[in-house]
DNA sequence: TCGTCAAGACTTGTATCCTAGTTTTTATCC
DNA sequence: GGATAAAAACTAGGATACAAGTCTTGACGA
């Protein structure tokens, strides 16, 4: 009876590889916003016809990324203010109950989990290893939405936190930042392990907003980049 | 100079009628989970060549709605029931950071439209207008969401309603949930109107909780139709 | 009657051509 | 030289043809 294999993760295709390609170089910002590209531009480099292409444009287009207009040149999508507020917004909320939830389910395992986090942050941060820490960044909030048992939680914070990032790569290096980050996550930490609810919250809420600066100061500097931003006139 | 046309809401092509209505046949649930449907077929009905259907297609997909597999049939993706506690969880921590923004905010202007909303809603009631009480109850939330200066929320809150709304189609009529319904809009219109934070989120966190028991029983009452939910073997 | 297998009718993926609109370039006129 | 208009180059939308799998169905044999 064949089974159907298994859902083995369906063949991967010409346009998954196309996609994502232009979803890394869009997310890191290798493709600034506002540049144009073209389908027939794509088409050549990947060694293709225009097909997958345009079928992987639709995928970007529906997330946001690129803005498609008939017979137009389509461009990597600029930021805008409103997605940022929204996108903090949501962040901020769902944060939140993550952090109520870890605090009120931490255990001695979710504390170890958590103590070993910090400690290979702040190993980073000793060696510097900037780019290393982005990863544990992401690992730090993952796993405070695991020992709250809601790894949903996560899903929706990485990709929220994706698209600031974006803007951030705009703003000054991670360095100067790095310190007061580490100690943003060991408060975090201390608070969850403590069962803190309310003070979790707080010092997450703390460490969300030390991101409003960097934006704003991004949001001047870099104005080109912005599409609901009026030109002084 | 030129100032790009003030950006006038592109012109609206064949792509975006079929991925709206397809969009519409999905989440009104009159394309059941698992129900085959092929780009042939639907450009055929259209009267189009398939290559618009291919680009809605993928849309779709990007929105979860549907599943496309290479050389397979596509089909309209089931209910997953791990989506759906993250769409829970994510309306639920949107909706108490809106409701917390409401209570700080609002003022009288604030409470008179609570009160506009709230009398549509009892007027529905009356008269048993199910259908436009659906419309009513988006409108309820949106409004909190203004009053709280955050309209952002409401794309998100409308966004995971509609994800379950699809859902509770398969359940009880709205008919005999519809009073207690309206009786919690009122509790949280009064704790939102008298600036109390904490009793409007007690009061949201209970109104979401009365969908719970709905999903529970459409879980076990349709069970075909859910994708991660293994059959008994 | 049941199992096996092969043919054919599906499915989506890819390539190519044409069309209609936009943008840039170039030529022309003042 | 600068403004204007024609023309060429470029854009994505759509139609069609073919390729490469998958599924269904029915015939055939045990």
């Amino acid at each position: 009876m064949a089974k159907t294999a298994a859902l083995p993760a369906d063949k991967r295709v010409t346009v998954d590889e196309i996609a994502d390609y232009l979803y890394r170089e869009i997310t890191s910002l290798r493709l600034l916003p506002g540049t144009r590209i073209s389908e027939t531009d794509i088409a050549m480099r990947f060694g293709v016809s225009r097909q997958p292409v345009r079928d992987a444009f639709r995928r970007l287009e529906t997330m946001d990324l690129i803005l498609v207009r008939a017979k137009k040149a389509t461009e990597v999508r600029k930021f805008s203010i409103r997605a940022i507020e929204k996108s903090r917004f949501v962040r901020a909320a769902v944060e939140a109950a993550a952090l109520r939830q870890a605090a009120a389910m931490c255990d001695a395992a979710g504390g170890f989990q958590l103590d070993a986090c910090i400690a290979l942050q702040r190993k980073a941060l000793a060696e510097k290893d900037f780019a290393g820490f982005a990863g544990l960044d992401y690992d730090f909030h993952k796993t405070i939405c695991e020992i709250g048992k809601v790894p949903y939680a996560f899903d929706v914070i990485r990709s929220e936190k994706e698209k600031v990032d974006r803007l951030c790569i705009l703003g000054l290096s991670k360095e100067d930042r790095m310190p007061q980050l580490v100690a943003d996550h060991e408060a975090i930490a201390t608070a969850v392990k403590a069962g803190d609810a309310e003070r979790a919250v707080t010092a997450g809420m703390a460490h969300l907003g030390r991101l409003d600066d960097t934006i704003a100061a991004i949001l001047v500097q870099s104005a080109a980049f912005f599409e609901d931003l009026d030109p002084p006139s």
